[in-house]
DNA sequence: CGCCCATGTTACCGATCTGTAACGTCCGGA
DNA sequence: TCCGGACGTTACAGATCGGTAACATGGGCG
């Protein structure tokens, strides 16, 4: 996948070239399907963005009518998610790199982000919570400050505590919304 | 400033004539300056980072004394600096695009990361916040995230409400140090 | 077999980029 | 006035990039 390449030399950084021999083929081939290297970028984001799908279809499925349970686990499995190295945060980075407002890749970064916003507050709302936009959103923005950080300063910063965090933000909304769930569990530094 | 083109067009795609040419100079000057692109670069984003000491001075200077004042006061003006658009998102662009591990630029960038979140920590400490380091590092990703969402989604999403979320998140915390402030404020939607 | 179409290969174009060389210019200080 | 150092200008080297043209190859199918 080409994305490991855009991880490690960043998306302007690889050629058409380095891109084909990774895939396998040459860099014709690539032409002839996509045209151009833009589209060929945004056919990667978007196939990134369809490893979400699973992702949200596992979580239905090992807690079904249990929307809380998948709160929870939601936040356990955003973190563990190839160790927070893949999948939003690759499309973050697309946008970053590709500032051209009318890039093909930001249509790509934007549904896939409103999509996973709206997938989130449904989920909050599900669970209970009272401001379930606030929360998902509270919740949103940790997860990409989480993936961001860590691709800045490295895996040992604030972003190994995201876990924590987002569950004392989580237990802190379920208090306010009525349902006293045990709050203020506290971990080891 | 260099950043301004560097925003606009990411830092591989601006080469060192346009940076000339903005600074109102020629390419030799700059290269007999900083040897090479990537010491620019590195040099831009330590003029950058220097942008948060008066920031932190003016905390300082306009409630002396009062460091849970000063942490209220710093959710709202890191909100409103330059609209979330500069400062520490423009090192954490400059991170992403550039990936090698020994860039000159990473080692600024991990620094002034490090920097602000010490800072941050011992204002909530002196706060009276019992989890000092959780909150500063809750705050901190939620910035992150903010700052990154908006540069993503544009401004009028998820990172448009940073104020109302931070808030929460504070005032959670000061709940559970046991100091009984109001909280639970809603915004309007 | 003979055809077709997708793919592979090579070479190339034009543009752009970092970085350098050589030379002209100008200004401030002794 | 003269000199030195900083700055400006032009041209260029070497490399890389996106994208294209022309042609060879090979396998599936009638």
């Amino acid at each position: 996948m080409a994305q490991l390449l855009f991880r490690k030399h960043g998306i302007r950084g690889v050629g058409v070239d380095a891109i084909a021999e990774e895939a396998g083929t040459n860099k014709m081939t690539l032409y002839r399907h996509f045209g151009s290297k833009d589209e060929l970028i945004a056919e990667c984001l978007r196939e990134t963005a369809r490893t979400a799908d699973p992702f949200w279809r596992d979580l239905e499925q090992n807690f079904p009518g249990d929307p809380l349970a998948q709160l929870h686990e939601w936040v356990r499995a955003v973190a563990s998610y190839a160790s927070m190295e893949a999948g939003g945060c690759d499309l973050v980075t697309a946008a970053f790199e590709l500032p051209e407002p009318d890039h093909p890749a930001r249509q790509v970064v934007e549904a896939f982000k409103h999509e996973q916003r709206q997938k989130l507050v449904g989920l909050c709302r599900k669970a209970g919570i009272a401001e379930a936009e606030k929360l998902a959103d509270t919740l949103g923005l940790l997860l990409e400050g989480a993936r961001v950080n860590r691709r800045s300063v490295g895996p040992d910063g604030p972003s190994a505590r995201f876990v924590a965090l987002a569950e004392a933000v989580i237990a802190s909304f379920s208090a306010a919304s009525g349902k006293v769930e045990r709050v203020g569990e506290t971990e080891g530094a």
